[in-house]
DNA sequence: CACAAAACAGAGCGCCGCTCTTGCCCTGAG
DNA sequence: CTCAGGGCAAGAGCGGCGCTCTGTTTTGTG
């Protein structure tokens, strides 16, 4: 159905992709406020015009290269799931996958959690790409409780109206009750704010050692969220 | 001795101000990746090369900017800062003056903790200024120790060797050990992550009351960091 | 008062995002 | 097969950007 039909229609979808490629491989070297359109446009030896027949404005562009990232990330994490594996080693791979791509992506994740363009709203569609990086971590958290697996902590707790009623049944299995959400909530909170520290250099002479404090993190956090470690 | 003896000197420095003063004020408006040499010249009605007569570069002005930026975050954290009161009570205020003062400083906070500009390496000069804020909470934490009202929960164990050895002795006070540190490192880490959350709009459609979650991170973290609550 | 140094304005370079015009060529209807 | 219509690309151009270079004006001092 979205098989492009006529020859032109065809080829329109695969420049289109060949600018997100360029794009993309632009970004590699520059960071989102320096990648230029007629850069990209260069690489591909066309004209900077013609860019607009595809992409309205250079901020549509990025907001395509933002749907992808999400989907990048959210794909690295899915990736790194092994259902059938243990809590905590489902934690710690997922942990682990999004760092990695996050660090080889650096101007990708800055795309993704850094400075948003100015006047840059998230459109919806990118909203569900957006959800599969922290749903894979709540999966971990629902299959956990589950199976009974899930001994969350005590702590202050978080009173119903603060979260988005939403978030309480987006699970396919074992729900999660509020509390147990706005764990879940912080620790996405946390995978993403240590890896931003780290690439933004916060963390130099702080740590010593980002890739051990990492992992430290990951229990740290996995911990509170409810998640058992064997060791911990 | 820093006084500036002549009345070019004394000009100088004013314009120095001026230009500056400019500059922040139309971060108030545009972001930091948008922030124009030549709008802030004609703010100040001079041409944008007489600028270059001040800062030697646009990248130069941001630095001073992030300097100043980190002075005043720091300055609004100890100022909510009453020692005398409840570690608990301590702990909250700061959290709140500093989510204050992002909210109606965004682009400054951008500056500061949003994706860096490409090539741009922090100067050492601006570590002490950028450590004034999570310094203002390790005391909270320290004093506490030091009054025996510090009660970390049990959780994963930091290794010595993941942290800078001289963060261990930067408290003028009771000493923390690596494990209190680590902790602290992370609840600085939550404080500029979640208001990067929120002012990014990663919250839009998780949350329902940002102001409401904020507060009950702040308790989490305060908790998890060690830091007693009456009510908790 | 004369003079050197500091400050400044303006033009200019190459880059940027974006628009408009021009012409090509493929497509599909007559 | 012919031929108009439309998708398409290229180029010039607009205003703005960071930054530099060149003269001119201002300023403090011997």
């Amino acid at each position: 159905m979205n098989a492009p039909r006529t020859a032109r229609e065809r080829a329109r979808a695969e420049l289109t992709k060949e600018i997100l490629s360029a794009a993309k491989h632009q970004l590699g070297e520059v960071g989102p406020s320096a990648l230029s359109l007629r850069a990209v446009a260069r690489e591909l030896g066309m004209a900077s015009s013609a860019i607009y027949r595809y992409f309205p404005s250079r901020d549509e562009l990025l907001t395509a290269l933002i749907l992808d990232g999400y989907n990048d990330i959210g794909s690295a994490a899915e990736g790194a799931d092994d259902p059938a594996a243990e809590p905590g080693e489902r934690w710690l791979a997922i942990w682990r996958a999004v760092r990695e791509w996050s660090m080889s992506h650096r101007y990708e994740f800055a795309l993704l959690f850094g400075t948003p363009v100015p006047g840059y709203a998230a459109p919806q569609e990118t909203a569900t790409a957006a959800g599969r990086m922290p749903l894979a971590l709540a999966r971990v958290l629902s299959d956990a409780k589950a199976a009974g697996k899930f001994r969350p902590p005590p702590g202050p707790s978080c009173d119903p109206s603060l979260v988005e009623p939403g978030m309480l049944d987006l699970m396919p299995g074992e729900d999660l009750v509020v509390d147990e959400v706005a764990r879940g909530i912080l620790a996405w909170n946390r995978l993403v704010g240590v890896i931003s520290f780290e690439l933004h250099g916060h963390l130099n002479n702080v740590t010593a050692d980002d890739a051990g404090f990492f992992e430290y993190t990951a229990r740290m956090e996995g911990t509170v969220a409810g998640v058992p470690f064997g060791d911990a």
